[in-house]
DNA sequence: ACTCCATCGGACAGCGCTATCCTAGTGAAA
DNA sequence: TTTCACTAGGATAGCGCTGTCCGATGGAGT
């Protein structure tokens, strides 16, 4: 192969038109040939085989500006998270990566910190990159996000939470129902003074919340002294202080469900160092099922949320989306697993 | 402000033509007049403020696109880190993403999982997109991908470790000196019988470790039956099994330095479960002072690693490199800070 | 008064790709 | 045979922006 042959352009880049003279085909053929256009806009198989060849040959590789210049549509897929510091979300995102990588999408994150206001202006600001789909954290937006979303027409994927509305899609479990049944998990255990612990009072811990509240209403244990919600962050030492505080106030509770697993393990290295015991004195339980969890003393219970899944399932049906191909269902609950350990 | 004002094409974007004609000059100094150019290839004043008047009125998004095609260089930087799942590399990330976003540029995240063979594979098609930056984890990479680097002439940052190299830009400290200063300190404290153990054997652990022998082969300590190595992934649950594993062969070991802090939490959990005493019977210490080191029992001793600095400042320096403008120095060290707490 | 040069706005021509229309060729139906 | 879809490749024309030259203007120097 000469060097005249790689170089028509003095970008020195190997182009789409490059390819198309080494196969012997206009470049709109190698397009179509390269890209196995959707709904079979047809190029000859053997015509397909020898552009193939022709770009493995020169070692074409598209460029990704041109392309989304042309089309308007560019290969990013944009993916907005409330948090990078809570594993959850970075387990969700890699499993989001693992999966759009392979196929060609690009990645681009956004940090919304839990504020509606930053989360609109970043969907702005990326919005202009033309994106060819997003995954967004549950349902809470201001209606300026939300009508920039639709009326862009982008192709949208919901995670963390479901929902029944028609053409909203979504990849979840029911928050409600996993707070309903690790609550139900320390009834069994014949606890009555059940406390809950939160902090980072997002949408979906206020759902875990209502699960709590509607499991001891029927129980006929509730009390709403026994709510502790604190707005700041959610964090081990936050849950220690926490712990303290509760027990200080009500020194009849026999349980406590944290809302997220680092303020559990964070309660549990308290007890440990208040000489409370766990899970006799009081039973601790978890959400999330995080990092660690498992290497307590006592290992936590907790509930084991499907964090890799709904990222591989979202990120599945966001594909099938962006690809125009039909959705087998728009709403997704790929449930949760109560995982019982030491501490109830 | 009419509807035709605002839709001279049939995409309805809203273009720099539409700015440029608004405003009243051609494109060309609208695009100048916005973008600043670099090295004031000059538009006069009021000009500038005319046009971004105009841009603001009618609120223009430049298309990055397009920007991208017609100059050959886009508004992404690449970021290349070994994991997502070790908090001390999204930290950093999250640094860098949250000086670089509001500068304009979009972070694409490239996860290597250690291997050098993935990172190439990611450079080649990430450098398809004509990044206007790159930080890459370290300087191990195979010499395919430090020639692609090197040709495409995009300005890099090397993260992590630091190197005297000319030309090589870097933020990070010295790994090594670190490791000894943590063994510095177990020998203080009076131990001699000092491990090491580590997991997820990457170049700057094995850093650590040479910093680790050499402060014990200086004061005679130095055993190699106390170095367990583990190629696994690191974790807390393998941290407690290396250290039984290791109190089993050798009784008499009175210090162990983890070569990172899940490893280290681990083992403490272990030794708590154990009822092996620490710091009294062997005092433990880690590295990176994770999240939750703070909040074991006892707290756990460690290396502070301003990964958080290192983003910012290698955010900071590829900014300028990308700008063109001079940077002060090419390799910064931000040091590292011993954390004395409780295990030690 | 005239030349010269520095300054700053604009015309032009793409960057590399794809949407859109067009045309030639094919086989089936009448 | 003739007509008529229908298929598959190609020509054309941009997508929205910036690099590169070019030319007009005005002030300084002699």
């Amino acid at each position: 192969m000469t060097d005249a042959n790689k170089r028509s352009r003095a970008s020195g880049r190997v182009t789409l038109g490059d390819v198309a003279q080494a196969a012997g085909v206009s470049p709109i053929t190698a397009s179509r040939a390269l890209r196995g256009e959707v709904g079979e806009r047809g190029v000859a198989a053997d015509l397909v085989v020898r552009v193939r060849d022709a770009a493995a040959r020169l070692s074409y590789v598209p460029d990704p500006a041109a392309r989304a210049l042309a089309s308007s549509r560019s290969s990013h897929v944009v993916v907005l998270i409330p948090l990078l510091t809570n594993t959850l979300f970075v387990d969700l995102l890699e499993a989001v990566q693992r999966t759009l990588t392979p196929a060609g999408y690009q990645t681009m994150i956004g940090v919304t910190h839990y504020r509606a206001e930053e989360e609109a202006q970043l969907l702005q600001s990326y919005m202009a990159h033309r994106p060819a789909g997003l995954i967004v954290t549950g349902f809470d937006r201001t209606a300026a996000a939300q009508k920039l979303i639709n009326a862009s027409g982008v192709p949208c994927v919901h995670v963390m939470e479901t929902s029944t509305q028609p053409g909203v899609y979504c990849v979840g479990f029911s928050q409600a129902e996993a707070g309903f049944a690790i609550t139900a998990h320390l009834l069994a255990q014949g606890r009555r003074r059940i406390a809950f612990v939160a902090a980072q009072l997002d949408p979906r811990v206020m759902q875990r919340l209502e699960g709590y509240r509607g499991c001891l209403r029927e129980a006929g244990c509730f009390d709403a002294n026994l709510e502790l919600l604190d707005s700041g962050n959610s964090s081990m030492a936050l849950g220690g202080r926490l712990l303290e505080t509760l027990l200080a106030a009500h020194s009849d509770v026999d349980a406590i469900f944290f809302c997220n697993d680092d303020l559990a393990q964070g309660g549990l290295m308290a007890a440990l160092r208040l000489g409370v015991a766990v899970p006799s004195r009081v039973a601790l339980a978890g959400f999330n099922d995080l990092t660690g969890s498992d290497q307590m003393l006592p290992p936590l219970t907790t509930v084991r949320t499907p964090r890799v899944e709904i990222g591989e399932q979202a990120a599945l049906m966001l594909m099938r989306l962006m690809r125009k191909e039909a959705v087998p269902q728009s709403s997704v609950d790929v449930g949760y697993e109560l995982i019982v350990r030491g501490s109830t």
